[in-house]
DNA sequence: CCGCATCCTCATGGATACTG
DNA sequence: CAGTATCCATGAGGATGCGG
């Protein structure tokens, strides 16, 4: 990207994260290290010349690393420690785009892992946790899960471990809970959510 | 911006804020409405058919709104509410951009409006203040002016009100004290600032 | 297959001149 | 002052190639 030229940090910041796309792939490596083809898969729309350079801008940035994959010459991405810092601006951006999200797809591709950054980002700042729980969310393929407790709020594929409930509800749906636009309740008498398990364990968790 | 197709918030929100100039524009907004030659001026290296271009998008979005200035025909852009809530992810950005910004200016253009988003910005987070005080900036025309309360820090053009103390310093610096990588101590060895005035007060507003 | 590099086309951005 | 119009350079997107 061309440089603004400005003494400001925002400038200086989208010098670095400002370029299409450079955010999104942030997105993905903040929910997990991932190879090239892991990159393309959850960029949908992304050209394979474009990840590259991009991949290329953000290591020497020292935002991205490249660095072999567990066993093997495979080689993999992953973000610096100063890149994962990025998970505040981007949960920032995400909360505000509550009003955007609420209006549901529209016809734009879905992948459950985005909720593994939008989730924790929506309820943090705003619900207190008083309960350890872990409820399903059935959107999908792999089922994932939302673990609470004292820390904070985590999503991520389901890793086995007992469900105190389940929570089958489309991706707007959850999305509008966790954003604390809807509640449980009104959500329940439109039909949007179906509930399996200890329901009063969901009801705190999405809490206003 | 061409669409991204993805049901995601950072994508959603990218197609709004995330053209070229327009965070930029938006942190102008957030220093204080303005008119189109203030903006001009308060973004250097823009190109006029661009802020045009990008005022009309970001009116459209529902994040700008034009309005008639005070008195008379003269238009005036502000942000709407929601618009006014990209202060949150601008201030992360900022903070983020320490690490660039320490290297100081580098031949990079700078205005003192900019220390009245980034101090706040900078501070708020990290210091808990315990003294209500004023303390001007020394870093051009017009001089600025710190005032810390017990709801936070803002940063302006000196409105005449009595000032505790005076700080001395080039923005770097200030930029470097506020984000906590730069002592007080270190800065006045280092021969970076001179204090007018009572500097106890700008060492509790300094304070890590 | 994976991890890119090349080529081509077209949309967008930037600089400047111009107008009501 | 507050933008438009114009022209040129750059960059995005899509298809394809290619070595390991």
């Amino acid at each position: 990207m061309r440089s603004y030229g400005q003494y400001c940090g925002l400038a200086r910041s989208l010098e670095i994260v400002g370029d299409r796309w450079n955010l999104l792939i942030v997105r993905q490596l903040l929910i997990a290290p991932a190879r090239y083809r892991d990159l393309i898969d959850g960029l949908p729309g992304i050209a394979t010349n474009l990840l590259a350079d991009r991949l290329r801008d953000l290591e020497a940035a020292g935002v991205v690393e490249r660095r072999p994959a567990d066993k093997g010459s495979v080689i993999e991405y992953a973000l610096t420690p100063w890149g994962a810092q990025l998970r505040q601006p981007i949960g920032s951006l995400i909360r505000w785009s509550t009003p955007l999200m609420v209006r549901g797809p529209e016809g734009d591709s879905f992948r459950p892992e985005w909720l593994a950054l939008a989730v924790p980002a929506l309820l943090d700042t705003r619900v207190k946790v008083r309960t350890s729980a872990t409820v399903g969310l059935d959107i999908g393929d792999p089922p994932y899960q939302l673990c609470a407790t004292r820390s904070g709020f985590e999503v991520g594929p389901q890793d086995g471990r007992d469900l105190d409930a389940t929570l089958r509800a489309d991706p707007a749906t959850i999305l509008g809970l966790a954003a604390g636009a809807l509640t449980l309740t009104d959500a329940h008498t439109l039909g949007l959510v179906k509930i399996d398990g200890d329901e009063s364990i969901v009801r705190t968790i999405f809490a206003a």
